[in-house]
DNA sequence: AACTGTCCCTGCAAGC
DNA sequence: TGCTTGCAGGGACAGT
């Protein structure tokens, strides 16, 4: 699933394939993939602009327009974002396709595709962000991009009830981290799932920062995590490596890798599957 | 205000 | 074999 490494990733590639070119023309094969603005407003929107930068805050990727427009795409489940030359064969539930200025004697296409839907195309005048966008400024800090730390994460768990994993993915809390690195990230500091946050010390807290930011870096430089499911790829169709390097995520009934004396125990937790060692972690 | 449960959607795997 | 069922999950929303 796209979370903050894998959008990260998809972020670098848009850097280095898209920004500094105009999109010539757009194509949308599906409405729903800009439902919330509009098949007119999109077309509109993006036709004839120029690609300024790709910024990302959390797990929501901003392309900045010259025209003063700014685009969101949101992978959700299984969004994808490609880019590939002109006349290559589109994948299926290729839903928005947007023909890119020549670059060294090429043209190309930028591709979202998404076969579960969930995800989202958005453009809007930079003005109207916070009315289209409302949930861009309830997001907590980024843990890459903004300043983060244990203090940081202190002062967002302050006020806050219950067990620690929900609070993880609670993109309010801290923005980007979804059900992988969130089980990752718990297991390296060897807290259960269902610790509840007054039962943390502020040396766990840090802890627990430290361990955020390190496997976001970590997963990032690896290029994300590409599972068997949904595969994820990056911005060239590359899968990514950091499931190579996961603990407990997706390794239910596995030896665990840190204490080598018990297997991986998966168990519902507010509807989402959670992976932990339960000697490891308490 | 902040928590929990439900829903959206498709592809795939397991089970009968 | 071919159907049905369950699961994967981010985030908006409704209900508490």
């Amino acid at each position: 699933m796209p979370e903050l490494p894998e959008v990260e990733t998809v972020r670098r590639g848009l850097e280095s394939h898209v920004v500094g070119r105009t999109i010539e023309s757009v194509h949308i094969g599906r409405e729903r993939s800009v439902r919330r603005v509009g098949r007119e407003a999109v077309i509109h929107g993006l036709t004839g602009a120029k690609v300024m930068a790709a910024r990302r805050r959390g797990k929501y990727l901003l392309l900045d327009l010259d025209t003063g427009d700014l685009v969101m795409i949101h992978l959700r489940m299984s969004g994808r974002v490609l880019v590939e030359p002109i006349g290559a064969p589109r994948p299926p539930h290729t839903h928005v396709v947007c023909r890119l200025s020549e670059r060294n004697g090429q043209h190309h296409e930028m591709w979202f595709v998404d076969p579960r839907t969930f995800g989202e195309v958005v453009v809007c005048e930079s003005d109207d962000v916070s009315q289209v966008l409302p949930e861009l400024d309830r997001l907590g800090p980024d843990p890459i991009v903004d300043d983060f730390s244990g203090e940081v994460l202190k002062d967002r768990l302050n006020g806050r009830r219950g067990a620690i994993k929900p609070l993880l993915l609670n993109q309010h809390v801290v923005a980007g981290i979804g059900n992988i690195y969130a089980d990752e990230v718990l297991h390296r500091v060897r807290l259960r799932w269902n610790r509840t946050v007054d039962s943390l010390s502020t040396k766990t807290i840090n802890a627990l920062a430290t361990a955020i930011t390190e496997i976001l870096t970590e997963a990032i430089e690896r290029g994300g995590s590409t599972l068997e499911d949904t595969q994820y790829v990056d911005i060239d169709g590359k899968s990514g490596s950091f499931q190579d390097m996961h603990r407990v995520y997706g390794r239910e009934g596995l030896g665990c890798l840190t204490c080598g004396k018990t297997t991986i125990r998966r168990e519902m937790v507010a509807g989402r599957s959670t992976s932990y060692c339960p000697r490891c972690q308490k």
